[in-house]
RNA sequence: GGAGGGAUGGCAGAGCGGACGAUUGCGACGGUCUUGAAAACCGUUGAGGCUUCACGGUCUCCGGGGGUUCGAAUCCCCCUCCCUCCGCCA
């Protein structure tokens, strides 16, 4: 959520902030307008709850001196203000509630360096790295599920069976190799950023501090009986973690990593990517998330990038860095990266994790403050999260990279450690 | 799951219809004293909204939401969370 005080102050520039998103700017200008009306009625309201105290702390002094008889005008001028106060109070009530929902639905500012364009397509790419499109042998353009069919390290069927269609099931090394992921992803990262294992269900207001509710009611797993939701990525408990809390600017910036199932009920996106790992109810992700000081946020967005890429370039993958443009970054952010795996036995760049700058946009909404080391009062955190590294999409572009002419897959080097000295996977004996 | 007891400022803990945003203690901060420090003493010390160039004014917040009342931390109703005991359990 913006600050309305910025609509106040310079409607213009929230207006144009709107705008390079493509989207319409009529909320901006209807926040306004409520915002100036509540602000009016409040006054009021306030001043005439001034006179009932008032009006009251003298009832109760003529009480307390026994003059008992003398106080029935003044009840009776009381009551007559509160009835008027409770009116102002309920229209106020009311045109806050629609300012808040107004608000909610307006944008985070992009910022001045996101790109300029409408969607996809004008996204700029960064770089590409790793990547010789020429360089892939025919033993490496076979899908994923039919190299873990093959190999033993992937049983789709039978997690069918158990759960129906967009779940997985990973066997022997192929389980191995999922969790030696997400292993490897936590240690790189346990240096600066704290481990957290945060529960995976949640309440309501978790959800929506992080924005996931309302807008994303049909993507998210719901247990009606105990009112909990499944995280759709630890950013959610995340993000929580400090709300409605105050930090001291000694302790900033807070940063975390966490390992965690991840539920995703993919409403909008029946029949697409129905095969494999692209595109699943439930996923192991390990994310970084930080809460800063705005001044401190650009250099953590290039941290959090650097880390990521690291461990996807150490892996040996080819991959691409995308800055989204204006009109496709998310609703939360004012910044961008994309970083896009390249996939051969798919021939698809997949999107393993989106690095983003939200400004205080999320901070606001989930009351996480900081005291400035000088000055007084408190101010709203910044937050930036991005994915370390999400297993399904990397899981599949390791095996299809790293497929050899033999049907065997290579094991990188960074993951031998973490799977037993395992070098390679190969077909089970049998 | 059953039965009780709680939720108040950074923490501890009073207040149980009027003068309470809240006694007090601890902590923190500033000062006096001291060569310096400790102790002692004095003072300051929650968050947020609106308004003001500013000084200031004013409102809201005692777990959350409703109600009673001229007036609610205090009374009533609902919800959430925490604790203790019993049962069950990885």
């Amino acid at each position: 959520m913006l600050d309305v005080r910025l609509i106040r102050s310079d409607i213009d520039s929230v207006r144009a902030g709107v705008a390079r998103r493509g989207e319409d700017t009529s909320a901006v200008d209807r926040a306004a307008e409520l915002d100036a009306e509540v602000r009016s009625l409040a006054a009021k309201r306030d001043s005439l709850r001034a006179e009932i105290r008032s009006l009251s702390n003298e009832v109760g002094s003529l009480f307390r001196d026994g003059r008992k008889d003398e106080a029935g005008s003044l009840q009776e001028q009381s009551k007559a203000l509160g009835e008027e106060e409770k009116q102002l109070d309920e229209r106020a009530g009311v045109l806050a509630s629609e300012l808040r929902e107004v608000m909610l639905r307006i944008p985070n500012l992009p910022a001045a360096e996101c790109p300029d364009g409408g969607g996809e397509a004008d996204n700029v790419l960064l770089r590409t790295e790793h990547f010789d499109p020429d360089a892939y042998g025919d033993h490496q353009r076979v899908p994923h599920w039919e190299i873990g069919e093959e190999l033993g390290l992937l049983d789709v069927a039978r997690a069918v069976k158990l759960s129906g269609s967009m779940f997985v099931m990973y066997r022997g090394a192929g389980a191995a190799l999922a969790r030696a992921l997400c292993q490897l992803a936590i240690d790189r990262n346990v240096d600066l950023y704290e481990e957290i294992r945060p529960p995976t269900l949640v309440r309501t207001d978790t959800m929506v501090a992080t924005g996931h509710l309302p807008k994303f009611v049909d993507e998210a797993y719901h247990s009606e009986r105990d009112d909990l939701w499944a995280i759709p990525t630890a950013e959610v408990p995340l993000t929580s973690l400090a709300r409605d809390e105050i930090l001291d600017s000694s302790e900033l910036p807070k940063r975390f990593c966490a390992h965690t199932s991840c539920f995703r009920r993919e409403a909008g996106s029946a029949g697409k990517d129905t095969r494999g790992l692209l595109r699943l109810h439930e996923f192991d992700k390990v994310e970084l998330l930080a809460l800063c000081e705005p001044a401190d946020a650009p250099a953590l967005h290039d941290e959090i990038l650097a880390r990521a890429e690291g461990l996807i370039a150490d892996l040996g993958l080819s991959y691409r860095i995308l800055d989204l443009c204006a009109g496709d970054i998310g609703a939360s952010a004012r910044r961008t990266f994309d970083i896009e795996v390249y996939s051969p036995g798919v021939d698809q760049w997949l999107e393993v994790s989106s690095v983003s700058w939200f400004g205080d946009y999320q901070a606001r909404r989930a009351n996480l403050r900081y005291r400035p080391g000088s000055g007084k009062g408190t101010e709203v955190l910044n937050t930036l999260n991005g994915s370390a590294l999400a297993v399904p999409r990397v899981w599949a572009a390791l095996v299809e990279t790293n497929r050899r002419p033999d049907g065997s897959v290579a094991v990188p080097e960074l993951l031998v450690p973490y799977m037993r000295g395992l070098e390679s996977l190969t077909a089970p004996d049998r």
